[in-house]
DNA sequence: CCTACCGATCGGTAGG
DNA sequence: CCTACCGATCGGTAGG
């Protein structure tokens, strides 16, 4: 029990502290020496928990992408109009982002070092999160409720207002959730009006 | 004549395979026995052009933040209206990126490897950027041509879209500078109106 | 511009 | 969970 318990703990603490180094120096500059160091364990020890240091990158991106499309989905379901749909998919990413600042920074600039059968899927699940926005702006272009733009454009532009939200959860100012999220609402579904 | 002029050649070679590689696969995963293989010369001899991995890295960054600076200036100096300013630094930012796909990335993504000296350096002079961009939001803010808002939220989420222009450029539809510098403008000048 | 080489560190395995 | 260790590769230097 004990033991078991233990173990639990320290797969945790492997990837915290993961998330933690790979955010601030990058993955390609973390040994699994240093990892270990941080949970207090030896190297070879890691790999009773992770099979390769690629499990590892991958089950932080892979968590943070689900937890993505899942707030998405849920967030969007309940909404009848295209603004309201765009309004509450921001916000969601957003808080997505709130909860998971250090993994959430390394699903955004680590995932390149994903190997080969990982990084074909975290482009696929990706793309689809991309095209679900896109998707919410067509069909807000088509309906009249959204100015008529390239939308692959505009999702892009989103997103990447999104996504680089970590900084000013970081910066002293300590912005809410909620003034980022409608901050940046405000600022683009206003830009989108027709 | 010709050694002189051979060695000017090999040194340009040596970073624009580095812009190529860092970019392709990041600053910590290329050693200089690659980056040697990709100019056609053996890993020492790099060395006799840089002094180091860290002085290679650092001449693409601040290369690319010097042509900001000055793409900012030169655009805003001829315009009256903040809007217009605001507008003329979007696009003469997507500009550089345009005539620096490489580089650009490289500037964005990898200068966090830059090392103690001109990393502080670094961090610096993109300080420095953001706040003229600010300082136009700003100016226009007190003076009424923009909606009052959190000018720092507004220039991140600006400068989050345009940094993100690489990737509309290197996709299959083949958008102009001009279509993305304006699509992006609209979408966020708009959202700014008072 | 090269060959030859340095000490350090890499991800990962064997074996217990 | 550890110690001991593998071959490969790292940034960089010596010396020509």
């Amino acid at each position: 029990m004990a033991t078991a318990k233990q173990s639990i703990g320290t797969k945790q603490n492997i990837r915290l502290s993961a998330e933690k180094l790979f955010r601030q120096r990058g993955y390609a500059a973390i040994g699994m020496r240093e990892l270990a160091k941080a949970v207090g364990i030896e190297a070879p020890s890691i790999y009773n928990h992770y099979k390769s240091k690629d499990e590892l990158l991958s089950e932080i991106c892979f968590n943070i992408g689900n937890q993505f499309h899942q707030a998405f989905d849920a967030a969007v379901v309940n909404e009848e109009k295209f603004q309201k749909k765009l309004r509450a998919a921001m916000k969601a990413h957003v808080g997505v982002i709130a909860s998971n600042l250090e993994a959430s920074e390394v699903f955004f600039n680590e995932w390149m070092f994903l190997e080969v059968p990982n990084l074909a899927k975290f482009k696929k699940y990706r793309l689809e999160y991309e095209i679900k926005f896109r998707d919410i702006l067509d069909k807000g272009m088509r309906k009249g409720d959204f100015k008529k733009m390239n939308s692959k454009l505009v999702a892009f532009a989103i997103l990447s207002a999104l996504n680089t939200t970590y900084d000013l959860f970081a910066s002293k100012d300590k912005l809410t959730t909620n003034e980022i999220a409608e901050g940046i609402s405000e600022l683009l579904i206003k830009g989108l009006k027709a």
